[in-house]
DNA sequence: CGACTTTGACCTGCGC
DNA sequence: GCGCAGGTCAAAGTCG
């Protein structure tokens, strides 16, 4: 099975001449080659962001919804919105409005089709309490409750993709209160987690890389987070990759013109 | 023996 | 009020 690995480029690591040895010029030269180097990586990661989001977003075919239990209690008190989807059809049963917390996150898991286990490793420990077959989708859904903290009050259903079974959709409903080892949030991610809960869902503590998280919030901190998550994601899941080669691609085919030596960056980004 | 999973029953919200 | 569907409960079973 091919497989498809990427290392991060460390500018700094980058052979340098020595100072000393080095000609003014050349040295002009090399600052300017650095400093192109860093533009293509800017302009790389802009379109790896975009098409991460692509790939994160909600899909309609596959919606998940949260309850409708309890919804005017919940409505009240966390500000939920309403999703007219994608304008009724198979995606919206009609009478049946979907409802989507703001507090909710989403991630799919590219598994093995012939696994049958409903089990997203995510570094939290969950105890499942339900499992349940639902009218849109032949596979069950099964409910985890966050078991690491009794106080956690953060929710899991995890179902595989009606359009694609080798995809698990896992949707988290709340905020961790405690580290996935089981210790307090420090002070500074909880206030993070407050401002981004979509993605403290399951960040900054997410330990499985296979594990792509829909983030809702531009706050830096949490985009320093996307971008390890990113990393990590980038390196196992060969759906993001080859989103990562498009992106790649591209860019190659569009400063083609402009530069003979595009793949020498290029080839440092991506090994095969 | 404790933690976790399974699974049928029950609860609740919503549309008709 | 009734039926449907999603979510939760809790007893029994399983496992290390």
């Amino acid at each position: 099975m091919e497989k498809t690995s990427l290392q991060f480029i460390d500018l700094n690591s980058k052979p340098m001449h020595n100072p000393s040895e080095t000609s003014h010029d050349e040295l002009i030269q090399e600052l300017s080659r650095m400093k192109w180097e860093n533009k293509k990586l800017n302009e790389i990661l802009a379109v790896v962001c975009r098409n991460y989001h692509d790939f994160t977003k909600i899909d309609c075919v596959e919606e998940l919804y949260a309850s409708r239990k309890r919804k005017s209690d919940q409505l009240q008190s966390s500000g939920h919105i309403f999703r007219g989807c994608c304008g009724g059809g198979e995606c919206s049963p009609p009478g049946r409005p979907r409802e989507i917390k703001s507090n909710t996150s989403r991630v799919h898991v590219r598994i093995d089709p012939s696994d049958t286990s409903l089990v997203v490793k995510d570094g939290y420990q969950w105890r499942k309490y339900g499992q349940k077959v639902t009218r849109d989708n032949p596979s069950p859904r099964a409910y985890y409750k966050c078991s690491l903290s009794p106080s956690c009050p953060v929710k899991k259903k995890v179902q595989r993709s009606a359009g694609d079974p080798s995809l698990l959709v896992a949707i988290y409903e709340g905020q961790h209160n405690h580290h996935p080892s089981g210790a307090e949030i420090p002070a500074a991610t909880a206030a993070a987690a407050a401002e981004a809960p979509a993605a403290a869902a399951n960040s900054p503590y997410l330990s499985d890389p296979t594990i792509c998280s829909r983030i809702e919030n531009e706050e830096s901190e949490i985009q320093q987070v996307l971008v390890e998550q990113m990393a990590s994601s980038l390196t196992r899941n060969h759906s993001f990759t080859a989103a990562l080669v498009a992106a790649i691609t591209g860019r190659i085919l569009d400063d083609g013109s402009e530069e003979n030596d595009d793949s020498y960056s290029i080839s440092r980004v991506i090994s095969e």
